[in-house]
DNA sequence: CACGCGTGGGT
DNA sequence: TACCCAAGCGT
């Protein structure tokens, strides 16, 4: 058994809702106020007065599901550059869209974004709905996306419950229940603090709080509007919430990559499935991969007779629910070679237009050296693969890059 | 409802 | 290094 890291349980039992012994109720005022002090400038957030740009707020609620506010700064600044409208986002062609979103992750957020554009162009006139229900109609757009830019958007009374929120929320109340079973409690609790007068900034005024001070780990309770309020930060037990469940242990999966160099410089790539895992994206061909995949048998999965060679090392990527192991083998081939069904030969000027996640920027930068990209937004191409052992049947654990003699 | 779906920074 | 996690959604 491993020695799993279990989580300490609060051991509060306080009645959800129970007001602090003082009597003071829970306000939005106080927390506005610290808001009016304190937010956060962001580039798709209008300035304190100045109405919000529904296409800015929508464009940003999309990038930031699930993903960090340095991540999306730069990608949102080049989207608005190169698709200034949501007319012009659905006037593009997806093959443009995906590449401006390569590197983000979540490529089916980029495909709900364009089918989303389409459908405010087509069926409203290229004006977002300006209710939750509305909104929630849209491909991409769920319960808090939905909320945020009906309140964000359009000051409308609606609760955007996020990450953050459920963390202020289950700790201002003491909600013990583990996550998601208390999403109810949690929006039912939000939904009632919500000010007529200011929804948009109490949606983002929790959410600042969250990501400044109402932190996952060491949050910083004495700069708080709410501390005195806060039933965890009473019993001192603020860091134990939210509760979630355990999460299940990733595997590793294993395969190989080809990377195909022809005379003049062309790289062999093909598009993915436009489902699933990547879809859509573009990538070099290889196998499949799966938890017994051996390095012995990349060969036969080569997409053309050429003089393979097996490159050192392993190309180390994580995924959210499996890690990644991919061996990749290199040929270069004569300038005439055709590419295989289904696949093309891109030259290397294009490589950039190509859209290309992160993973697949990796295994080409391991097989043709880091300067084949230039910088992107999210710096892809920045990390280098592991070193491993070669074809071991039971490959040793992944060891950091060793040195190579200069 | 549980699962599939990326990536990079923080600790 | 090995986690954790970030403004979730669709199925």
């Amino acid at each position: 058994m491993p020695a799993t890291q279990t989580r300490a349980e609060p051991s509060l039992e306080e009645p959800r809702n129970a007001e602090p012994a003082g009597g003071k109720p829970i306000s939005a005022a106080d927390l506005l106020t610290w808001y009016d002090r304190h937010r956060r400038a962001l580039p798709w957030r209008a300035r304190p007065g100045e109405a919000a740009d529904p296409y800015r707020v929508w464009l940003s609620e999309i990038m930031l599901q699930q993903t960090t506010v340095m991540a999306v700064k730069p990608y949102f600044e080049r989207f608005l550059t190169r698709f200034p409208t949501v007319e012009a986002l659905a006037a593009a062609p997806s093959e443009e869209v995906m590449n401006a979103w390569a590197g983000l992750g979540y490529y089916s957020r980029a495909r709900n974004l364009h089918a989303c554009a389409k459908a405010v162009v087509a069926e409203h006139g290229g004006r977002f709905p300006d209710t939750e229900d509305g909104l929630r109609a849209l491909p991409g757009i769920g319960a808090y996306t939905a909320g945020a830019i009906a309140a964000i958007a359009f000051d409308r009374v609606a609760a955007a419950v996020d990450g953050n929120v459920e963390r202020v929320m289950t700790r201002l109340h003491a909600i013990a229940e583990p996550m998601p079973k208390a999403k109810a409690a949690v929006r039912e609790a939000t939904l009632a603090l919500v000010p007529p007068d200011r929804p948009g900034d109490f949606a983002q005024a929790l959410m600042d709080l969250g990501a400044t001070i109402c932190t996952p780990k060491r949050p910083a309770c004495a700069l708080c509007p709410w501390m005195s309020l806060c039933a965890a930060r009473r019993a001192g037990e603020a860091e134990l919430y939210p509760v979630k469940a355990p999460k299940k242990t990733r595997e590793t999966r294993r395969g190989a990559a080809f990377v195909v160099e022809r005379a003049d410089g062309a790289i062999l790539l093909r598009t993915r499935a436009p489902e699933g895992l990547l879809g859509g994206m573009a990538e070099p061909p290889g196998s499949a991969w799966s938890v017994d995949w051996v390095p012995s048998q990349a060969i036969l999965d080569a997409p053309l007779d050429a003089r393979w060679k097996r490159l050192d090392g392993v190309v180390r990527h994580v995924f959210t629910h499996f890690t990644l192991e991919a061996s990749v083998l290199h040929a270069r081939v004569a300038a005439g070679t055709a590419a295989p069904d289904g696949m093309r030969f891109t030259p290397r000027e294009a490589i950039s237009q190509e859209p290309l996640p992160s993973v697949m920027k990796k295994i080409l930068a391991h097989a043709l050296g880091e300067a084949l990209f230039a910088p992107t937004p999210a710096g892809a191409g920045r990390g280098r693969a592991s070193k491993e052992p070669g074809d071991g049947e039971a490959p040793a654990p992944v060891r950091k890059r060793r040195g190579r003699a200069a």
